[in-house]
RNA sequence: GGCAGCGUAGCUCAGUGGUAGAGCAGGGGAAUCAUAAUCCCUUGGUCGGGGGUUCAAAUCCCUCCGCUGCUACCA
């Protein structure tokens, strides 16, 4: 039987991940992953920070923390933010695990011995103040095209030229300010990426089917561009350290970049889910050779992420000559903006994964950003798109649904599942429109079409509105109890349905709904079975119990004082 | 500058050669079980502009306009 290994694009150390991150690694793939396990499918869902680099030395210094206890303290948040939001990882590792070293250093060995690595001497700037390398992008100076004064080494963002620090008129560092920096020689191992173009756009193109559109464009873009051979060791202390019998120590003190070590965490951080389980070497059966055979290997990122999981890991993999697994569904999506602005981290602009839970439960965002997906396009965020869509969906469609008919049941039926009446032609059309919804339902979850899936889902909560409607129990009781009965029997039916078809994507509420009916599984099962059956499958007599409110609606103050507190995209 | 994507109803978006669609919002009605929640009907678009191919174009080609992203040392 197929099993199935999910990634979500490992997340940087630097802080607490904004709403556009979540819908587009962490969340997708924990909607995925737990549509797979409803399944039955045996699933592993990995993730891991991403902590190495620059970035992370320098967060941790103005943060006045040494690195190691900064990316402690971080790894600690995002976890706890994960688990608010109910991301169900079998696994979240830390790419500064002895494991990912380990496998980095092995990777890096094999592609040493087969030749695809190379030293070579390049320049880089060195700032005597620092007493440090710097990255391109920490060295500032005045753009030689534009005249602007504060244009980074690496780009300039005033005439978006790319630059090289250089280039820079009266270059200094970004750091101290300070003016005595140097050009250094520095010997660096490089990935000769390009050998591998044509078994990349093999491979690629054996994709363009599975993968979205967005994915190949982007991946084909880098093929036709001219791949470049690619540095993959830095001058930074905060890494996996290239191992000596590497160029005969040539590399001594330095660590392989952060963009060769992050994607093998995805190898480490499964190697941390054994060790950490008693589980040994099973974690080579998910990824290596024959053992992993009947694995499909799925990954979720932003668009940011897609080259280097087209080809920069691929190479690493294809490079090592050993049978590691190369993704075999690759999920990309586009932006979520904020209030027709960016999320950014750096400026704190946008909602972020802390701040989302303190205003509302994790489901409401779940729903709101697997049905505003970015998937085709860059998608937006706006407070009273969002506080209308969920009003509707959640708290009117599906939330008074099973609200509506648990309490009749209470108030006509004593909280009983009747046993009175049959299901007739009303039940019947019911269930043909629900045998093709729900497995198309199930067929958008495996084409990883979110937004689909959601409109989907909503319908087949309106389905169940509509049939209440013609059913009419609360008109039949007056006349025809058996008719009332049967009606109600099929209404706390669909309410269990909705528990079972919800789980992937509102694992909280689902809950609540299943147990309004009777006691819910861990993993809440994905029917499989036909709507005749199942909609028929509940015990006649069986105790239900009236659930709370289950989505509050959103009131305009509260929509009002949201944007007052987190703002626009003006900063407002 | 180069490359890529996008532009469809007031809003958010489907639709990639065959009679322009959905949800929300707006209008009308039904119902009164329910969180005033639901259900039915309905208004609304020269598919960014222009040109071309075709029996037929939102869809393919060219061009112009607008927006966005990427451009390899941020991740």
């Amino acid at each position: 039987m197929t099993r199935y290994l999910i990634t979500s694009a490992l997340p940087y150390i630097n802080g607490v991940k904004h709403l556009g991150t979540l819908v587009g690694s962490l969340l997708s793939a924990d909607v995925y992953a737990r549509f797979r396990r409803a399944q039955g499918f045996e699933t592993l869902a990995i993730c891991a920070t991403d902590e190495h680099g620059s970035t992370t030395e320098l967060a941790a210094a103005e943060a006045h923390m040494d690195v190691r206890a900064f990316c402690d303290l971080q790894y600690t948040m995002q976890k706890a933010s994960g688990d608010g939001f109910a991301l169900d990882w079998d696994h979240f590792g830390r790419s500064s695990s002895r494991a990912n070293h380990e496998l980095t250093q092995h990777f890096a060995r094999l592609l040493w011995k087969n030749g695809h690595l190379e030293t070579r001497t390049t320049k880089q700037v060195y700032s005597n103040a620092d007493k440090r390398f710097l990255s391109d992008r920490y060295v500032i100076g005045t753009c030689p095209h534009c005249g602007y004064d504060r244009a980074r080494g690496d780009q300039c963002e005033n005439c978006t030229r790319v630059l090289d620090p250089v280039d820079l008129i009266d270059p200094r560092s970004a750091l101290s300010g300070s003016r005595d920096i140097e050009i250094r020689d520095s010997t660096h191992l490089f990935l000769k990426q390009s050998a591998f173009v044509p078994k990349l756009r093999e491979w690629i193109g054996g994709h363009t089917q599975d993968w979205p559109p967005l994915v190949t464009s982007i991946a084909n873009k880098w093929l036709d561009e001219g791949l470049k051979d690619r540095g993959i060791t830095r001058d930074v202390e905060w890494g996996v350290p290239v191992p000596d019998d590497i160029a005969d120590g040539a590399l001594k003190g330095k660590v392989f970049y952060v963009w060769f070590d992050a994607p093998i965490e995805y190898i480490g951080a499964t190697r941390e889910w054994a060790e950490a389980n008693g589980k040994g070497e099973a974690w080579r059966d998910w990824w290596f050779g024959d053992a992993a055979k009947d694995v499909v290997y799925c990954q979720f990122m932003g668009k940011d992420n897609v080259p280097f999981h087209t080809v920069g890991f691929p190479v690493t993999i294809m490079g090592s000559g050993e049978p590691w697994k190369l993704v075999d569904r690759l999920k990309g999506f586009n932006w979520l903006n904020f209030e027709g602005g960016k999320f950014s981290t750096s400026q704190q602009r946008g909602v972020f994964m802390d701040s989302a839970l303190e205003i509302l439960p994790a489901d409401y965002w779940r729903y709101w950003l697997m049905a505003n997906a970015p998937e085709t396009s860059d998608a937006n965020f706006t407070w009273e798109q969002f506080a209308a869509q969920l009003n509707k969906d959640l708290a009117d469609v599906l939330g008074n649904f099973v609200n509506r008919v648990t309490k009749f049941c209470a108030a006509r039926f004593e909280g009983c599942v009747p046993s009175e009446g049959s299901y007739g032609a009303e039940e019947d059309t019911l269930i043909g429109e629900l045998d093709g919804r729900v497995a198309a339902l199930a067929a958008l979850f495996e084409a990883m079409e979110f937004r689909k899936a959601m409109a989907e889902l909503r319908a087949i909560f309106v389905a169940g509105n509509e049939y209440l409607t013609r059913a009419a129990p609360w008109t039949a009781i007056k006349t025809d109890r058996a008719r009332a009965a049967a009606a109600v029997r099929m209404g706390l039916n669909l309410v269990h349905l909705f528990g079972h078809l919800a789980w992937p994507v509102m694992p909280t509420a689902a809950r609540r709904i299943h147990e309004s009916i009777q006691d819910a599984a861990e993993v809440i099962p994905w029917p499989d079975e036909p709507m005749a059956e199942f909609l028929d499958d509940l015990e006649y007599g069986l105790q239900i119990r009236v659930p709370q409110v289950l989505f509050q609606k959103i009131a305009d103050e509260q929509v009002e004082s949201w944007k007052r507190r987190f703002g626009g995209a003006d900063g407002a």
